[in-house]
DNA sequence: GAAATTTGACCGAC
DNA sequence: GTCGGTCAAATTTC
């Protein structure tokens, strides 16, 4: 297959360039003051070229030099394409406890026009965060709200990707046993995670989900494994309501939840310091339930 | 006051 | 000894 790699290897280069346009424009675009419409719609040019590299990539056809594609340090970002204890990261599932079902997720931050799908009923309580070894981002863990109430079993890790600032990795500990996981909706989402390839969001957005074989991702699913739901990170004082204009976010009264005046800057766009560094402050102290792109899922144990 | 987050300390696995 | 995961006291928010 030499014949094919070199095409792919072509096609790898042509993508990661449009990336790196796409993000200029965006750049360009946020200098200008441009009608929020085309700012979207460059948002979800972006996303859609950064989807394509991580299919690309799924089959190994590594883009050079990618800057979205995990390519800026951080050893975790691939971890989407590598079962959880094997060879990326490693160490990071070392401690899991035996026995312990876990999905681990990849998620992108796409759009905010609706929130809806997100509230699945679930709730849960931050209880600690980690600075994770060669990981440019802490860890944040997460347990169920209804732990000592219910005796609920149910945790889950987020980190942030260090290639992707709008992609996180989502991995979830055994099941919820609380009264929460026969809410609606989240019998709706597991029933959407369980069928990867047909999953559309309420936008009509399609639900990405990794070609490789969800197998065993399913059956962890069916055996009561919580779908994605919005986080509980600290609504932070002072983040609430100005983002210096890059990251227009409002946070809710509850601290529970929040939404964005504009999707522009969640769509992986103006890349540039600033827009990083408030991105990388806010996720150390915020919630991040925009709209998920369910970008890769698996299972172990 | 209740419920949540933050953060340093502790524990177990490697 | 190092590192990831969890605990629990302190702090914050409503």
């Amino acid at each position: 297959m030499d014949v094919c790699s070199g095409e792919k290897r072509a096609l790898a280069s042509e993508l990661a360039q449009m990336q790196a346009m796409v993000r200029e424009l965006g750049v360009r675009m946020d200098q200008q003051d441009l009608p929020v419409a085309a700012r979207e719609l460059c948002g979800e040019l972006a996303s859609c070229v950064d989807r394509s590299i991580r299919i690309a990539g799924s089959f190994g056809w590594a883009a050079p030099d990618s800057p979205g594609s995990g390519g800026d340090g951080s050893p975790r970002c691939d971890g989407a394409h590598h079962p959880v204890g094997g060879g990326g990261g490693g160490n990071a599932q070392s401690k899991r406890r035996k026995g312990t079902p876990c999905v681990r997720r990849q998620v992108r931050v796409t759009t905010v026009h609706d929130m809806a799908p997100l509230d699945d009923g679930l709730s849960w309580r931050k209880y600690g965060q980690k600075d994770i070894l060669g990981a440019k981002y802490p860890r944040a863990y997460f347990r169920c709200t209804h732990r000592h109430s219910q005796g609920c079993a149910a945790t889950k890790h987020v980190q942030r990707d260090g290639g992707d600032p709008l992609l996180y990795d989502v991995v979830y500990h055994g099941a919820h046993t609380c009264s929460q996981a026969a809410h609606p909706g989240a019998d709706q989402l597991r029933q959407q995670l369980q069928r990867p390839g047909e999953g559309h969001d309420d936008a009509g957005r399609e639900l990405q989900s990794s070609p490789a074989p969800a197998t065993e991702t399913e059956g962890a699913l069916q055996a009561g494994l919580e779908p994605m739901t919005p986080y509980s990170f600290a609504p932070a004082p002072g983040y609430s309501a100005d983002f210096g204009g890059s990251f227009p976010a409002l946070l809710s009264p509850t601290g529970l939840e929040w939404q964005l005046r504009s999707g522009h800057a969640a769509t992986g766009l103006g890349a540039g310091m600033d827009y990083e560094s408030q991105l990388e402050e806010f996720f150390t102290n915020a919630a991040d339930p925009f709209q998920w792109d369910y970008q890769d899922l698996y299972a172990t144990n």
